[in-house]
DNA sequence: CGGAATGTTGAACCGTTTCAAACGGAGTGG
DNA sequence: CCACTCCGTTTGAAACGGTTCAACATTCCG
């Protein structure tokens, strides 16, 4: 299922751009969350085990006992559900840096499926790790909890998406999420990035089909609000796609959790 | 905006049937998350104030600066977003006893509307109180962590239900979820209960016009799958209607939480 | 009792799906 | 290098599910 070798945080080798990564990370989640120097060293401290997969491997079975996270340091994943007539829907996009997996932090069984949308790779960490900093410093669990919000928000947004906007104005609000998170994440800024995802995974994304997808983001092409070759994307006009998208990075909740 | 007398829990006059529900719910959420009989104490001597809101009352307004969460004792309600075009969608419905409204504990602005959909009576607490215990015991910080692990997995499967099922799965599919989360809560099981909302609102849940709820609600009563007057439901065959729904309670997570 | 909100029904319409066929690019093996 | 396959994209035509609009019935509530 997944190939490259496990490595250890602790007196294991490693590759020194791994350890800044995820340096970097942990660093970018202190700040977003104002935990102290105290709490940034004991999240770094914790038992990592860097894993890479392969595009399309599955991190979490929908029904499995789930035992560990994992802190995306490079690549995507997108958390998806089946119906019993085997239709899909993919409820989110996890971006590289969105710090760790809690969603099935306390959960007997998992309720959907991870898989990975691009080659990745992934910090592991065990639940009882995170259980136990979550536990000793309020401040971790105070971000964690913040995390949580965050996802629930951004899920919300996508069910106001699916259920009342059109074809357009549903793949414009994709394309418009996608580029804000991947600003956040420091990633180049807005105007252009890679969208590794096919038609039909957008149309899973969205509640369509990959054919009205197609229909649809020709659409767009043709109307200049986003150009697009291969898996890339830019945005020509970004006033204007938002616009068209009914686009409100509110929900977000970029750099303003009250922390008080 | 409300009507009814503020009622603080500490030396302050009270019905008894407030106290006892208040202290009941508060017990269900204990047993719920395993916390310690002194993690109970402190959260029953918590400065509550209760208050009566009127049917279709605001609790929150998206944009606003939320600064205390509700316990609802007695009612229903109900949380939406509205679109640029001013198409609403409804993200989630509360039902009495569901734990505290923890979604926009530590943020800036609000991200969704709360209204309620019946009379309610709710138990207001100030975000400041709720942080306060979360930092200071970490099982009352792990409990509120678990409600939200079940909030995202609720919101998942209204995202699968509104992207991917056709409208008379998704409405029989709405139908059960409420008939087995009104079972958890300890209302008289199953087979029968109110549905307090109009066609409208259900539409508004389930991304479809009330035109459309109204023919196909007919259909299911039509087809002796539900039972229909006023607001009443009851459900002949419970194995008939989740056949038809698709519905799996497992995304629910009840009585399935690792605690360990 | 009267007026407003909600539920019900029909007919026309339209956005999206379905099915089918063709096209292009990447990778593989001969 | 070509032939071949696989996968994803593109396009067209027909069908369908759900919407829209409009009219009317019913219930709720002051």
């Amino acid at each position: 299922m997944w190939c490259g070798v496990a490595l250890h945080l602790q007196g294991c080798i490693l590759k020194n751009s791994d350890i800044s990564s995820l340096v970097r990370m942990i660093d970018r989640f202190a700040i977003h969350a104002q935990i102290s120097s105290g709490d940034r060293e004991a999240l770094l401290e914790l038992p990592y085990t860097l894993r890479s997969f392969e595009a399309g491997s599955y991190l979490m079975r929908d029904g499995d006992a789930p035992h560990q996270c994992g802190l995306i340091i490079s690549g995507l994943a997108y958390r998806h559900k089946v119906s019993g007539e085997g239709q899909r829907q993919i409820v989110a996009i996890q971006l590289p840096g969105e710090v760790f997996d809690l969603q099935q932090l306390y959960v007997a069984a998992a309720d959907h499926n991870v898989q990975t949308l691009t080659r990745c790779e992934i910090a592991i960490i065990s639940h009882r790790a995170l259980r136990k900093i979550a536990a000793e410093r309020p401040a971790v669990a105070h971000a964690f909890f913040a995390t949580m919000i965050a996802e629930l928000s951004m899920t919300r947004e996508w069910m106001l998406n699916i259920g009342r906007r059109d074809a357009r104005t549903r793949l414009a609000h994709f394309l418009c999420e996608f580029a804000a998170r991947l600003d956040r994440q420091g990633c180049p800024p807005g105007q252009a990035y890679e969208l590794p995802m096919t038609q039909e995974q957008l149309g899973d994304a969205l509640g369509l089909t990959a054919v009205h997808i197609n229909r649809t983001l020709r659409g767009l092409v043709q109307d200049g609000l986003v150009e697009h070759d291969k898996r890339g994307v830019t945005i020509p006009d970004w006033g204007l796609l938002v616009r068209e998208a009914d686009f409100n990075s509110r929900y977000l909740h970029i750099g303003a959790f009250d922390n008080a």
